[in-house]
DNA sequence: CGTATATTTCGCCATTCAACGAAATGAGGA
DNA sequence: TCCTCATTTCGTTGAATGGCGAAATATACG
C-alpha cells in the first residue's frame, strides 16, 4: 500500500503530472524542467525527488548535468501501469501540447546557455533584494 | 486538466482509495463506509464527496439512506482508465483482503442497527465531554 | 405538525505541502 | 588545490487538507 499511496500521492499534483507529461519525449536536464515550470531551482528539484521515490521517473548523472527520464519497463506494475494510463490521460489535455511547444523551443537552447540564462535571472532577483 | 487532476488528487488518500477498494464488492450505504473507516461520520461524508466530486463515484438515495458506487461505465475515460487501474493496484495489496473481511462482518449488521450503534457512541462521547 | 434520525455542511485545529531563497554538495576545469 | 557552477538540502512561510464535533438539512414516521 505504501508503494501505491507514493504514486497516487506523487500524481496529485499539476507540476509533477506535467512533468511526467515532458518527460514522455525522452529524457531532459533539470535546466529544461525548470524553464518549462517556472519554478525555483529548488522548488522543481523536490518534485523531482517525490516523482523519483515513487518510482515513476529515474535519473542519470552526466557530468555536472542530470537528466530525468519515465520509469524503466522494468518498474513495478503498480507504478508501471500509472505512468500508462496518465501518459494516456494527458495526451488528451490542452495542457500537454502547450508545454510540447514550449519544451521544443527550450530544447532549442543549448543546456549549457540555458543555465547560464537561469543563473543570471537569480542573481539579478538576489541583487534586486539586497538593495 | 481540470479532471484529471481531480481525479489524482482524489486518489491521493488512503481512506479514500480503500473506500475505492470496498466499493468494488459493489455498493454501500455511508453507514457502513463510516464503519469500516472508523472515522466520524463528517469525515467520512467528505471524502465521498471529493471521490464523487471527482466522478469515480456515484450516489444514490433510498429513503434515509444514501448508498455509493463505483462509476458507472458511461464515466469520462479518465475516470473509468483510472478507475480499472486503481481497482487493479488495491486488488494485490493486504489492506484491501482486511478491509474485505471487516467489510464481510460489517454487512452482516442490519443497516439500521448499525446506524443505531454509531448514533449511540457519539452521543456516548458528547456525554463524556459534556461532565 | 412535530419528533427521530441518516447524512451533509460548517467552523475550527493540527498537520502537510508547495513555494521560495540561502546554504550545502559535488563534479569539472584552471 | 581552488574556483565555478548545476543541483540538492535546509529552513521558513502561507495555503491546502484531513480530522473532529456541532449545527443544519432532509426524510420517514407518530
Amino acid at each position: 500500500m505504501r508503494e501505491l499511496m507514493a504514486v497516487t500521492k506523487a500524481l496529485s499534483d499539476l507540476n509533477r503530472v506535467r512533468i511526467l507529461g515532458c518527460l514522455q519525449g525522452g529524457e531532459l536536464c533539470v535546466c529544461q524542467i525548470i524553464e518549462l515550470l517556472g519554478l525555483a531551482a529548488s522548488t522543481t528539484s523536490k518534485h523531482l525527488a517525490i516523482l523519483k521515490h515513487a518510482r515513476l521517473i529515474e535519473s542519470r548523472k552526466d557530468a555536472r548535468w542530470m537528466h530525468y527520464r519515465l520509469a524503466d519497463p522494468d518498474a513495478p506494475k503498480v507504478v508501471h501501469d500509472a505512468l500508462r494510463w496518465v501518459s494516456d490521460a494527458i495526451s488528451r489535455e490542452k495542457q500537454a501540447d502547450d508545454d510540447a511547444k514550449r519544451l521544443k523551443a527550450i530544447t532549442r537552447i543549448e543546456p549549457e546557455a540555458l543555465c547560464c540564462r537561469q543563473r543570471r535571472a537569480t542573481t539579478r532577483r538576489s541583487a534586486l533584494r539586497a538593495r
